[in-house]
DNA sequence: GTGGTTACGAACTAGATAGTTAATTAACGT
DNA sequence: ACGTTAATTAACTATCTAGTTCGTAACCAC
């Protein structure tokens, strides 16, 4: 009568269990930082319990790892599927930048992340196999864009791919990053609605300025 | 014979341990982060002991508070004494953001604790009278020019002076900040001399190009 | 000098925290 | 049916860590 479905609602299912740690250790570690982030805290925020986590991942410090390696390849993916080759250079980077500044908008815990790797010297990150060997396909497309852009005489600026890039990262990174002290020390929340959408056209316009170089 | 001298070297002098706790402390909260940094390793790199810090700060997180206080004022001092002022709009702009380059990379720990208390929402400025009262002469500095300059017709855009404040600060602060995890997924290390001048001159040439607007 | 106050040191503690031990149960092939 | 293995649970522990207790010594006013 009550045959259980193989697949389905199982009661023991290794990669449910998995991704449901790595879901709340990467929220976890993302509020507290890695020192500040509790296994016990983790274990208790769960369906199973904390023997769990070290039974799949060892200790904190790998959990932590494969926490960043979860992010990083998602976001990864979503840059794979940026698609502005069909803009003309200036439209094409300017979009670029704007979505850029969507993609930070909307991936807060990743930024958080990255902000607490940054406080341990990516320590973390060196450590992982599967970190080092990430490409970074938004590197060419920027290059394909500027070459574009210079041979039709729009860019002037010489600057490579990783400058361009820094450079808009730079601007998503910190408006969502330090939104907290720049907001108690200067009085303006910079991811409040009022102020979401110039900012976005400030980061296209910056950099459309920039590569145009001097008038 | 053995008389001591009042002043010079005295065994007790409370302005001086304190001086050398704030003094260990900002190193060992911006290694290690708040959670992460330990009260007895400050207490063991200090000339005195651990009892000298409940003493004087009464706790692990007043003490923190008291090194971002300090950290913050010194900063806000330096501020105060730019003078870009009789150069013109132009110049004066790109020579405040060059010089906002310099100021970030010759202060790294302070930039290390700023990300660590964006980390925590800001939670301990808010928490600390001295940083709610302090002010922020940049920005009345970055008013004046960006007023000058469009006077002049050598401004098109409008923004205002936060958000000018925030597109330097952002570019300085992120070369930075995450010069580890971009470091370790682009392979370039942003604060290395070899890009250190270009990306100076790239900040100034930025915010200008920003600001003269469409050709 | 002496009484009082401020600055200081060594040893201690209660609670938190990462990591473990060992026993148990579900799934699955044969 | 049944033995094997992978998944899971509950209770335990060694260590670490923020904060304390209590006693002592330098400094100052008089």
């Amino acid at each position: 009568m009550t045959s259980q479905p193989t697949t389905g609602e199982r009661r023991r299912d290794a990669d449910r269990t998995k991704a449901e740690i790595l879901a709340v250790a990467q929220r976890e570690f993302a509020r507290n930082g890695y020192a500040g982030a509790r296994v016990d805290e983790i274990a208790e925020l769960m369906r199973t319990t904390k023997r769990m986590i070290y039974y799949y991942f060892g200790s904190k410090e790998r959990l932590y790892i494969a926490v960043l390696e979860k992010a990083y390849t998602e976001v990864r993916q979503v840059e794979r599927t940026l698609d502005v080759e069909h803009l003309a250079p200036v439209e094409a980077i300017r979009t670029l930048a704007e979505l850029t500044f969507d993609h930070h908008d909307a991936h807060r815990e990743f930024i958080k992340l990255v902000s607490i790797e940054n406080i341990h010297q990516a320590e973390h990150i060196r450590k992982s196999e599967v970190l080092a060997n990430l490409g970074t396909p938004v590197l060419d497309l920027i290059s394909r864009i500027l070459d574009a852009g210079r041979a039709r005489g729009d860019f002037v600026t010489k600057a490579d791919a990783i400058d361009v890039h820094m450079m808009i990262s730079a601007f998503c990174f910190f408006r969502v990053a330090n939104q907290h002290t720049f907001g108690a020390l200067f009085g303006r929340d910079m991811t409040a609605p009022e102020h979401r959408a110039r900012l976005r056209r400030m980061v296209g316009e910056m950099v459309v300025g920039y590569l145009r170089g001097d008038p």
